[in-house]
DNA sequence: GTGGTCTAGACCACT
DNA sequence: GTGGTCTAGACCACC
């Protein structure tokens, strides 16, 4: 199956996301290796100049470097990943307090209303 | 353009999420008649049964109330329209605290993310 | 409309149980005349032989009298309309005990259910 | 013949009573498998979308649960059976209420004419 | 096989 | 005009 191609994003950069994430999660570590432009493109069901696009902007990025010949790796520079964890974060955020100003709840009341959730979450307990 | 149908839910709860969301924000006020059945289904362009559907669901939700042969209406209970709003809030806590954990932050440490943020936020300056 | 013909009991029947109610409800009172079988065969779609069929039967029973030429009465004689009001009132029990039986109540418990519900209907309360 | 469709009421909510007598009643015990969506199309020679939504209708009352792929089941949770049967059995004696206020009959009065009459049931007379 | 969703088009009741 | 129900038949996802 397509892996989901609908939320209205150029396919590239939804791959490009897709391997934000997993770095950003871990689950591509420091230097790991990236499966082939040609197995990605056969995963994901797209063209390979799909694929092939979003693994260079990724090495523009930064986060990824590509070895002629070998293939691509997340980057080997910490900076680079704590840098990308990080903006992935600030996007969450964003995203999260943009949705809240909507239902009409300021920023400033955010902080509390986590605070609230994680002692309710953390103790178990439901009400 | 069908009002974008991707993410992979149901339509029929698409629509709902939809007027939830308007509902929530006051985009469709206290007692504010909606758009029949048959017009949702034009705009949406989706069949009416689906639409019908979403509406008789949003009845059973409590947040929307049904005169036969006059239309649809937000309810008048405001105890309702802010339980819904309370809910959505909450599950977009939840989605954060989520998406934060998967890039390992803390549900401890997101109050005092929030409030740098506000801060930074409040005084104008770009990271 | 052929004012529900569904219950799967010959016609004449129905409109038999239809008249009986209406007479014990006091909607049709001690005397009153009877719509004539031509209007009652209208009113309900329905052959006039077989709403002939019912007032005979009717007549039969008791609480409806007919006089050639003038047409049909409900009976004079408070007996038979206080009869005809038990009968029902027994069939109404019987039915009711019946039910209550298949959820596995016992007929000796009702009177305190009873007891119960009309002291809540009378309270006004919820719970 | 297609299961007496006549009552007027919704053929779906037709469905939904008939479990839930049938479920109150002990035919379809705790945990029992209800037919399959189509079996029960078939044999009440109904569209098997209208079953469909008894169905779902019924995991939403919450006294059925439903596994995909596998079919639909009566809840294991004891409290949901027996609030089930006492919310038939509370209709039912509403019914009967109604009924009897039609002949007028008072609530008041039921109480000892049930107890009237299961001691003569008791005692197998027969008024 | 199971349930779940969607469409198309019909008919009804209420106003 | 409105919502409410039903049918027919299709396609999907899960097992």
């Amino acid at each position: 199956m397509p892996h989901q191609f609908n939320e209205n994003l150029p396919i590239y950069l939804q791959i490009i996301r897709r391997f934000e994430v997993a770095v950003a999660r871990g689950e591509l570590a420091q230097g790991a290796k990236l499966p082939s432009v040609r197995e990605t493109a056969i995963e994901m069901q797209v063209n390979p100049n799909t694929v092939q696009r979003a693994y260079q902007e990724m090495e523009r990025i930064g986060f990824v470097t590509t070895k002629r010949g070998q293939g691509s790796y997340v980057t080997d520079d910490p900076v680079v990943l704590t840098g990308l964890r990080d903006r992935l974060a600030q996007e969450s955020i964003e995203r999260f307090i943009t949705e809240m100003a909507a239902l009409g709840i300021h920023a400033s009341e955010l902080a509390a209303m986590l605070a609230n959730y994680a002692h309710r979450a953390g103790n178990g307990q439901s009400e």
